[in-house]
RNA sequence: GCCACCAUAGCUCAGUCCGGUGGAGCAAUUGACUGUUAAUCAAUCGGUCGUAGGUUCGAAUCCUACUGGUGGCGCCA
C-alpha cells in the first residue's frame, strides 16, 4: 500500500510535530481570536485549535469560512491537554478547505423517520460508525473460524428459481421471460456443495417479504451458512456453539472501543464460552408455564414468549426436538416418535432471542418427496434437490446464522435496524 | 395482513380536547466574545399547518376520504 502523508487521528503521539491530518469537521467553536475544530476521520475525534497569532491570513480566513462536515486537511502541532477529547490537542499551523459543500441537514434533533429519509448521511454519526466496526468483525471472525475449521467459502446464487422457506415470504422478479426469486436462504445449494467439498460455508444476503414491522426483522439481512457432510444433529450444535463463542470473543477483544462508545455492558458476553446449555422444546414450554405462560405441546414459541425464556435462562442456549409440524420439509424426522424432528435454534440471552436456526437434513429419498408433498408443494419443483439423495446420500446437517441478529445483540441496540447501513423495510428501499 | 399512533419553519416540537390575526428551541445570516467541550450573548431571516373535500360568519384546531410515515403483532435469522 502506498504510504500516505496524513495521519489518522489514533495514530497521533503528543511529541508530532508539523503532523498533517484530514477528514471532515465534527464539531466547531468559533471566537474572536481562535478557533476549535473537532476533526473526525475513520479512527476518531481530534480536537485542533486554530490562533489567529500561528496562523497565515489564507488558513485564518479558511478556519472562518468552514462548517460542520466539510472535508478540510490541516497541519500543527500535537501537544498533551487535559482540556481536550482524549487529552490531546493539535495546535494548527496551516488549515485547507478540501470541499466546503452546503450546510449539513443532520443536526442534534432528529426524528426516526428523518434519520432513515437521511441514511446516506447518517452512516457518518459516531454511533453508526461504531456499529459498523463491530459488524466487520463479526463477519471476518466468522470467516476465520470456517477457515481455521477446514470449511470451504463457496458461493451459491442469490437468485433461484426455487423456494427455500416458503412462498408467502418470498421477493419474485423477472428474469427475461421466467420467474425468479431473490434467495431467502442459500441452504439447499450447500447441500448440493458437500458431496464434493464436505465442509462448505456461505456469507450472503437472504431476502424475506414478511410484511411485519419489529425490532428484530429487516427484509435484507446477511446469512452466515455452513453445512457438513456426515454430521449429526449433536456434532451441527458443536460446530454453532464453537462459532459463535469465538465472534463474542473476537469482538470482546478487538471491539473494546467501540462497545464501550455504544455504552454496551459487556459483562454477560464475557461469560459466554462453549458448550452452551442445551433445553428441549418441551422443557423449555415448561419452563415457560412455570413462569405464567399457558402452552400446549405443539404451541409456537411467539417473541414474547421467546423474549421471556431467553431472559429467564440468562446465557446462550439451544431449543432442541421441536414438533415435526413446525418445520420445514427438508429437516430431518426422528425415526422413533416422528412427533419431534432434529431441528434447534440458538438463543441469545438478555431478551435477544433467536440468532440461528439449525439441524439435520432428511437424507432419505422416498421420506423427504413425501414431506414435500405433505407442505403442499410440488415434487416437480425439487427436482434437483431430491436428486442428491440419490448418488451417495449421506447424513449431513447445517445451519443459518444472522448476521445482523448477532451484532444487534453483541453492540446491545434497540433495533436491529441499526447494524445495517441501509435497512430494507416495509416501506424503505430508498436511499 | 391486523391493531394503534403521527403529519405545523431546514430540524425537534408546543398550539388541536374547548374554532377567533401561527409560537419556542436548534440550524442559517449579521454582530459581540476572556480555552471552547453539540460554547455563550444580542439581533435578523424563516410557514399554502401532508393533500382534497365538507361543516361554519370564521378551521392548524371539528367531520370524511386519500397519501406518506412510525410503533406493535402473526413470522423468522
Amino acid at each position: 500500500m502506498p504510504e500516505s502523508i496524513y495521519k489518522h487521528i489514533t495514530d497521533i503521539e503528543t511529541s508530532d510535530k508539523e503532523v498533517k491530518v484530514r477528514g471532515w469537521i465534527y464539531r466547531i467553536r468559533k471566537m474572536k481570536d481562535k478557533i476549535f475544530v473537532v476533526l473526525r476521520d475513520a479512527t476518531g475525534i481530534l480536537q485542533c485549535i486554530g490562533k489567529l497569532e500561528d496562523l497565515s491570513e489564507e488558513a485564518w480566513d479558511n478556519l472562518n469560512e468552514v462548517a460542520i462536515e466539510n472535508a478540510i486537511a490541516v497541519k500543527g502541532n500535537a501537544k498533551e491537554d487535559s482540556r481536550a477529547v482524549n487529552n490531546i490537542e493539535l495546535v494548527l499551523t496551516d488549515f485547507t478547505i478540501i470541499h466546503k459543500g452546503e450546510v449539513f441537514p443532520i443536526a442534534k434533533d432528529q426524528s426516526k423517520e428523518f434519520m432513515l429519509d437521511n441514511t446516506h448521511l447518517f452512516v457518518r454519526s459516531y454511533k453508526s460508525t461504531n456499529i459498523m466496526k463491530v459488524k466487520s468483525n463479526v463477519l471476518r471472525a466468522a470467516r476465520e473460524w470456517f477457515y481455521d475449521n477446514k470449511f470451504y467459502e463457496v458461493t451459491p446464487p442469490i437468485l433461484t428459481g426455487s423456494a427455500c422457506e416458503g412462498g408467502s415470504t418470498l421477493f419474485d422478479l423477472k428474469y427475461f421471460d421466467q420467474k425468479a426469486y431473490l434467495s431467502q436462504s442459500v441452504q439447499l445449494y450447500l447441500e448440493a456443495l458437500i458431496y464434493s467439498l464436505e465442509k462448505v460455508y456461505a456469507i450472503t444476503p437472504s431476502f424475506r417479504a414478511e410484511k411485519m414491522r419489529t425490532k428484530r426483522h429487516i427484509n435484507e439481512f446477511w446469512h452466515i451458512e455452513g453445512e457438513e457432510a456426515f454430521v449429526d444433529f449433536e456434532g451441527n450444535m458443536k460446530i454453532q456453539e464453537e462459532l459463535v463463542a469465538f465472534i463474542v470473543q473476537y469482538v470482546l477483544e478487538n471491539n473494546k472501543k467501540e462497545l464501550k462508545e455504544l455504552e454496551r455492558d459487556t459483562s454477560f458476553l464475557e461469560q459466554i464460552e462453549a458448550p452452551f446449555k442445551k433445553i428441549t422444546y418441551e422443557e423449555a414450554i415448561n419452563t415457560l408455564n412455570e413462569n405464567g405462560h399457558k402452552l400446549k405441546w405443539d404451541d409456537d414459541i411467539k417473541t414474547e414468549e421467546e423474549r421471556d425464556l431467553s431472559n429467564l435462562i440468562g446465557e446462550p442456549f439451544f431449543v432442541t426436538m421441536y414438533p415435526s409440524a413446525h418445520k420445514p420439509f427438508y429437516v430431518k424426522i426422528n425415526e422413533k416418535d416422528p412427533r419431534w424432528c432434529y431441528s434447534a435454534d440458538l438463543m441469545a440471552p438478555e431478551g435477544f432471542g433467536e440468532i440461528i436456526t439449525g439441524g439435520q437434513r432428511e437424507d432419505v429419498l422416498k421420506t423427504l418427496v413425501e414431506r414435500i408433498i405433505e407442505e403442499g408443494w410440488s415434487p416437480e419443483d425439487y427436482e434437483w434437490y431430491i436428486d442428491l439423495r440419490k448418488y451417495g446420500s449421506v447424513y449431513h446437517s447445517g445451519f443459518g446464522l444472522g448476521a445482523e441478529r448477532l451484532t444487534w445483540w453483541l453492540c446491545g441496540l434497540d433495533t436491529i435496524q441499526e447494524t445495517q447501513p441501509f435497512p430494507r423495510t416495509r416501506n424503505r428501499v430508498y436511499p
